[in-house]
DNA sequence: CGTCATATTGACTTTAGTCAATAGAAGTGG
DNA sequence: CCACTTCTATTGACTAAAGTCAATATGACG
């Protein structure tokens, strides 16, 4: 569980075998959530910060007037909220988008594992900037685009990223966001968003039947959602 | 000018005498940009991260079709691409949105700093970590809010910022921003940024002549906008 | 079988975008 | 200092994208 942690890490630059045994001995509480149980409310102190072991979660907003904002999307091997690491409060929530496997490491750990191997600082900044790269990509794709181009958008970044934890099977994984979550994320109304992939569907780009989702051609839908995935940085 | 940082750092925990003088002794390049000039381009590898002495900055991408989305400003104090530090090539781009005196501290510098002050590491993560939250607002107002909304938000998050810099004087300060950028940091068209703006003139919320925003009574303004300034980290 | 969540559809409204013209304002070179 | 260009702001008329409301289907599940 924390391998895959240290794989994605290493794309940012390789540990030493000390540093990796740091890592392996950081003590984890497993759990399990449903979908769509709260793993971090908003707006609480948390002295640790999860990662997911599997399944999908989101981050969001509440904001003042109820609407939801999702802000961001976890597959298995990411960081849900390293930042809380330093953050406190936290500006946003945590829910399981779907069944999820959720490991929780106390920021003591992390700050006891920094003090021993200071060098790892520099790594969980990586992953913070990558997640930074990310929402900006959101913000950018949200401000300037069709809903149409949001949801291909959104699918091109799924795909790579469920693709490089190695959890795509026959072009497709299981997808468990339902369309209003879907409207959330990308600040859609629900009907809108039926629409939309409705004309995805059409163009074959995308199937999406019994919570999962395959992209028969992702070179195609790359194109019509004009997807750029340096900003992933998921590979040299 | 580095003082202005070190008041920031110290928003998140107190440095010792050492880290100040650490962080007072980063070599650090002045330059001076003119309104509109590039300060770090898109996709390229920075060796070093700029800071804002005086003026204002803002971060933007260029999509694939050429059109712009604005995802953050920067005041005086405030990194301007902190994350450049780790994040190589950089996702946006970064430039003056007002004659600007910038600072560069080189990443090896920053480098040798955490190697000899491993805990101020923790500081920079936090300074990264409010950036994140800022860019969570942002995407979600821009989901959930009119366009009218989404100006005044803006407007109260600049207020706030500028004022912790004790940058206004007489409810107000110097705002260099054109409707066009106003348009492209919030995702909408010149003209509808002009419509809204009128609106809330005619709330006698905000006045904005001759480059200087002032805001009479920032509690209305703040009511209008719903705005909360809790993500902004600006004080315990 | 009935209930609840989710998805789909139609009809209509609203917000925001586009295009185009005009008006100011600001700088620039002569 | 003035004519000229170039940004920037404003306005009107029209279009298009997306939201709302409401009804209906579909499907999972106890």
């Amino acid at each position: 569980m924390i391998g895959r942690l240290i794989r994605k890490l290493e794309r940012f630059a390789p540990l030493s075998p000390e540093e990796r045994g740091a890592l392996q001995s950081l003590p984890v509480k497993l759990s399990e959530f449903a979908r769509g149980e709260v793993i971090v409310p908003q707006g609480s102190v948390q002295q640790e910060s999860a990662i997911v072991a599997a399944g999908f979660t989101c981050r969001f907003k509440i904001l003042s007037d109820g609407t939801r904002q999702i802000v961001s999307l976890q597959v298995p091997g990411d960081f849900v909220d390293l930042h809380a690491f330093v953050l406190k409060p936290i500006d946003h929530a945590v829910a399981a988008l779907s069944q999820a496997r959720i490991a929780r490491v106390p920021h003591l750990a992390l700050e006891q594992m920094l003090e021993r191997h200071p060098r790892l600082a520099r790594s969980l900044m990586w992953d913070m900037a990558v997640d930074g790269a990310t929402t900006r990509e959101w913000l950018a794709i949200m401000g300037c685009r069709s809903a149409y181009q949001q949801l291909a958008h959104l699918f091109c970044e799924l795909y790579f990223r469920v693709d490089w934890a190695g959890l795509i099977e026959d072009h497709g994984f299981e997808f468990p966001m339902t369309q209003e979550e879907l409207a959330d994320a990308c600040g859609l109304s629900t009907v809108h968003v039926n629409r939309s992939l409705q004309a995805l569907r059409k163009e074959r780009l995308i199937v999406l039947e019994n919570r999962r989702l395959t992209i028969p051609q992702i070179n195609d839908l790359v194109t019509a959602a004009e997807f750029d995935p340096a900003y992933l940085h998921l590979l040299e």
